[in-house]
DNA sequence: GCTTGACCTTTGAGTAGCTCGCAGGTTTAC
DNA sequence: GTAAACCTGCGAGCTACTCAAAGGTCAAGC
């Protein structure tokens, strides 16, 4: 089986594929003319890899899962090991995606009733920068003194 | 000010100030020695960046509007449109996130109840790969009967 | 036998936003 | 005077691809 067959029939793509066996995490043989060959074996290994990518697998830990089951050890303790922190990982990922789209739709619905600025040497965008009326008055006030 | 004052001042590494600098989002004077001078505006710039994150806005994004504030342009109309994709492209990640975390948290919640496994030749590990009982007594059958 | 076009190869670079390391110059405190 | 702590630019590394360049291979049609 060649490249693009194997992206076929496994809905990875062929450039991915290519980025596995450069690192080694596909093995392919290779045929006489320089071609990969991908076995079935290889599809297999394939579809795992892409599975444990859906649990959040980085492709080092699938690495590592992987050599693990070559050297005919149970994987399965470093895989309930591994999952841990990337689990962390992804629920910090999750809340902090929350608030950020939290903050984008305040801002956005915020914005519906401010005029839009113009830059004023002291501030940049008020809409990015936020309601410091009060701070952009005394600022001014105090360039006023200043400048007094 | 010189680079670790500003960090300290902003609360952003000086890494990330100096990487700032080399895209050129901060450009803070040169003193004689060569190092960078940072003024209070250099700072308020930073603060904007850092607000500007807050918000979702790529550094390319950021880039723009400071341009245009910087050409006395007002930002705003500029903003109003690129936080649209921002939050679409934010959404969809955040709904990605939260099928991440609950296919991983079902995942560990089911392997409480399923013991190792050991490489078969066939799977990997039946934990990342799932309950495929009937595939796999397929496939040990098929293997049994082309063996035979 | 030759061309055409579709496939394949390796290699290197680009993506976002940092982060780290290197080799070397500067400043400062003792 | 020297040691520690700072600074500089530059290059590379991180994740997981993605794309492009330059060229090799192969099957079909004429």
């Amino acid at each position: 089986m060649r490249v693009q067959q194997l992206a076929k029939a496994t809905g990875v793509s062929a450039d991915t594929i290519r980025h596995y066996v450069r690192i080694d995490l596909l093995t392919p043989q290779k045929s006489d003319n320089g071609y990969h060959q991908f076995t079935a074996k290889d599809a297999r290994r394939l579809r795992f890899i892409m599975q444990a990518r859906q649990l959040g697998f980085t492709l080092d830990d699938i690495a590592q899962i992987l050599a693990e089951a070559e050297r005919g050890e149970s994987p399965c303790p470093t895989v309930r090991q591994l999952i841990e922190p990337r689990l962390v990982e992804a629920r910090a990922r999750l809340v902090a995606m929350q608030q950020l789209v939290e903050r984008m739709e305040m801002a956005v619905e915020q914005w519906q009733h401010q005029p839009d600025c113009h830059p004023c040497g002291y501030h940049i965008c008020h809409l990015i920068e936020g309601p410091h009326e009060e701070l952009h008055t005394e600022a001014v006030n105090a360039s006023k003194e200043i400048g007094s």
